[in-house]
DNA sequence: ATAATAATACCGACCAGTCGGTATGTTTTA
DNA sequence: TAAAACATACCGACTGGTCGGTATTATTAT
């Protein structure tokens, strides 16, 4: 019970941060947003985080641990079906953290144009690629796949999967995502099965 | 010859904002940056612009007859080899303009928060899909491909680029895009393939 | 158990500087 | 000379971050 309410300040400055990052983007989005929005002043805010990047660094943190929990544990019968069943996240994805998306944005642009965002944004990209590149040698392995190379079929299945993704934040009723996604991914593995 | 002087003052401005907005972002570019980048005054910018928001939405207008421009006129013997050709048209667009390539996420961010950048940047989107949705109808009329479903397809299509473009302006180094993207391209039309 | 002490959590006024935009004046062009 | 093009000076609102000080909680001594 020792800093339960120390805690819950810092949950309290993380939501609405995630709030307001959303809705006005990181430089629109002041410090004095963020802590009225989280019932909170200033001097707690940097009490909790020493500069108004390290908040954002923490929230994608967060993000990146979610993604990683949710890769875990879908493993189906035969890699292609594996893949198709990952396709099954995007829904859960958008529907569970809605107002959390336009965070990707945000981002992505601080990656392009800080080194340490970056480092935190895009290098974890390059782990999903691996992961991948490891399913799909498992595929050729067990015969489901045809001899593709491994690390650039990887790389189209990201590809797509960061194009959905984007597509899906900016334009939520263009399309069935889920669907689409799912098709894609159909196409792609029938174009690598043997 | 009327306003020579005026339109290449004007031309300043669009490149000397490219450049800044590239550099440090929409909200972080300031306009008396960009004034002292293109050698102009407040008062100038403000002669040919009324407001910082109508010369971001001047230079996202150039960039969408730019890309139009280029998926003219390069139609090849079949629907697949089209979209083939197609990524043929990556490097040319990384080369020719490196340094505008982080404003393509700052259009899409400033598109997910106001809804007059949002219209002038994803709308033309199902524009393109649209096209890719034809030619797959053309490749099912030519026999090139089974009968899919030419709109979901087409978004297979549209969700790889986009990914493939993102990727690329995040991390130009990760990997031989061109490459990526041909075989990407491949392995989608082998799917469809008939 | 209780008082004393120390450490942590939090407050809000304040700073120096920046922002987009305007008002007004000067120069160039037709 | 009238209008268009450009320059300069300026405004009020707002920025991230600091700082002196105050509650609140944890630890230790008695």
């Amino acid at each position: 019970m020792t800093q339960q309410r120390a805690e819950e300040t810092r949950n309290n400055i993380l939501d609405a941060a995630i709030r307001r990052f959303a809705i006005s983007g990181y430089d629109a989005a002041s410090v004095d947003d963020i802590c009225s929005d989280a019932g909170v002043s200033k001097g707690a805010f940097y009490h909790h985080f020493p500069t108004k990047q390290a908040i954002f660094l923490a929230l994608l943190d967060g993000w990146l641990r979610t993604i990683d929990a949710g890769l875990e544990g879908l493993r189906q019968p035969t890699v292609p079906e594996t893949f198709v069943h990952m396709t099954r996240l995007l829904p859960v994805i958008f529907a569970a953290a809605d107002d959390r998306l336009p965070m990707f944005l945000e981002f992505w642009t601080q990656a392009s144009r800080d080194e340490t965002v970056w480092q935190a944004t895009i290098a974890p990209y390059r782990h999903y690629r691996d992961h991948f590149a490891n399913l799909i040698r498992d595929g050729i392995a067990e015969g489901s796949l045809k001899q593709v190379d491994p690390d650039a079929a990887a790389q189209v299945v990201l590809s797509l999967a960061v194009g959905l993704f984007l597509q899906g934040v900016l334009d939520p009723g263009g399309a069935d995502w889920q669907k689409i996604g799912e098709e894609s991914m159909q196409i792609i593995m029938n174009g690598m099965a043997k």
